[in-house]
DNA sequence: ACAATTGTACTAGGATATTAGGACAATGCG
DNA sequence: CGCATTGTCCTAATATCCTAGTACAATTGT
């Protein structure tokens, strides 16, 4: 389900946290899928059932899951204030990108050309899959 | 020379590799120009010595110094492949935060204007630091 | 050739991060 | 209620990272 690379030099749990959360919140886990119990994931990724429970943790902390105890680990539903954290670490991501790129010796105006670019990546993209 | 935190809870090797870094992209470092001897940087910044060479050995793995025993550590040209390579890899990460945040309901604008909000912040503190 | 100066290899201590094992707690369901 | 299933707490072993100390190697310049 989740395939990971003990070899990448990332951690286990990381390279599973980041998975997860991307199959949120690009929409591929839909809100309220049940996710695999952590022990099913960590017999099916051989790893420990408490690694796969620290990722569970910390996405729930996050918002981005919902874990109730005897019944499992939910896809969380997206309200207003959820959308307002998430939305906060678009900030943040764009921050780290921020300092990184004129770090490297990106120009402002670059860095601008480079998002609108992006956008417009993806922008077609949509296009082209549902014209 | 360069100013580090110590108590910033980022390893001071890295505080002190990205200063570096960008003061050669930025142009405030002249290819050509001759670095502190590690040692010489050591005891200005009270590290250890191996401490400075880790930050310089890596730095000219990743083309941004030439290190010669005997003689000491130089600026070298930043070429265009090397941009080109960062580049890339900061294109790569703007796509992915337009994804997430395309998802999470920003419009183009709001991205564009999020990112020009960071990039006046980061502005704005660079001026305080090196006026 | 020699001595001074440069960066580097090797090693290790200490801190932090990562993963795992086993017992526990909360929930659901017969 | 009783049992199976769920996630979690506590603990510990292990790995990895960061920094430093000391000795070594390459170069420079006299």
């Amino acid at each position: 389900m989740f395939q990971l690379d003990p070899r990448s030099g990332v951690p286990i749990y990381l390279q599973l946290k980041e998975r997860i959360r991307h199959q949120v919140t690009s929409g591929r886990l839909a809100p309220g899928t049940r996710l695999p119990t952590v022990r099913e994931l960590a017999v099916d990724l051989r790893i420990n059932a408490n690694t796969v429970s620290r990722v569970y943790s910390e996405l729930q902390r996050e918002g981005y899951l919902e874990t109730r105890q005897g019944s499992g680990t939910y896809v969380r539903e997206v309200g207003r204030d959820l959308r307002e954290a998430r939305r906060d670490r678009v900030r943040e991501l764009l921050r780290e990108i921020v300092a990184e790129g004129l770090n490297l010796g990106y120009t402002q105006e670059e860095l601008i050309a480079a998002l609108k670019a992006e956008i417009d990546r993806i922008h077609d993209k949509d296009r082209r899959d549902s014209p």
